[in-house]
DNA sequence: TTGCGATTGTTAATCATTCTCAATATAAGG
DNA sequence: CCTTATATTGAGAATGATTAACAATCGCAA
């Protein structure tokens, strides 16, 4: 069994839920590929496999997969939200072409030991860093300007 | 004559749009105070000093405030986006408490030469940058512990 | 003053997300 | 195996923020 199934079926059991068919599919499907998705490129990724399931159930199962560190959201596309699988991927921040959409991942400790001074700063205990770029891309700008 | 307001007005000129007075009222109520609103917050205030505005008038103003760097988007509260007033500010970022909401602004050149080099090695010509950390502001730690 | 495009408020439409509800599935106990 | 109490699902209705349509005004330039 996938490492990820496990810790997300102990998190369902501590809480009295049921790994269901269902829900396996989603979180199968949402393993199978690196990279950002929202709801309804997954339920037409599932479909697309020959699934029946309803995306009532996917957004119902969001909020599970992100309370139990499966996923996490990524960035927002066209102001609605898209999401990332989190299981077993240290964190990472998002440069976001605003021409093409195409989004480069980058690590950068240095930032976050800066973050946490200054969170101890204001007192605040932080759980969550997020830090977009928006900018142009070395392609689009050679678009625009050729 | 205030000097965003001369600004919006040039801004409205070149773009052959005029300066009416609904929008130097929301102009104004935009300035009239330092913090993060919505697009409902600013029309209810609108409202409570006796305008008539309507709603809509002002979801339209939002993107020319925007472009015309009046406001600038600043954190999403409850999914849906908040602005705040840029005219006459330097950028900053926000530590946001998950529990009580409370948002702490600070600056901090040195991340942004580090995004900056990073921007660099990827090709990127960044133009905004979005720092979002979210954590537990002390009042809120204490409170929990307590 | 006239003419024309811009602006506004009202109202209807959109569209992602959430809710309702009746039908099934699941797990535990007998 | 049955039984029963919950949890889960899919379908479709409801919601709620945002946009769009439109007819009535407005503002500016000739
Ligand atoms: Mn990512
Ligand atoms: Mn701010
Ligand atoms: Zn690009
Ligand atoms: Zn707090």
């Amino acid at each position: 069994m996938k490492e990820w199934e496990e810790q997300f079926r102990a998190f369902l059991r501590g809480r009295g839920l049921t790994f269901t068919p269902e829900r396996r599919a989603v979180l199968e499907e949402i393993f199978a590929e690196h990279g950002h998705f929202d709801v309804e490129t997954l339920h037409d990724r599932l479909r697309s496999r020959g699934s029946r399931i309803s995306i009532a159930t996917i957004y119902r199962l969001i909020p599970l997969l992100t309370e139990s560190g499966m996923i996490r959201p990524a960035t927002l596309r066209d102001g609605h939200p898209t999401y990332e699988h989190l299981f077993g991927h240290r964190p990472h921040h998002h440069l976001t072409c605003v021409r093409c959409g195409k989004v480069v991942e980058f690590r950068q400790e240095e930032i976050e030991k800066i973050l946490d001074k200054i969170c101890g700063r204001h007192g605040f205990s932080p759980f969550d860093y997020r830090l977009g770029v928006r900018g142009v891309c070395a392609a689009c700008r050679k678009e625009e300007t050729g």
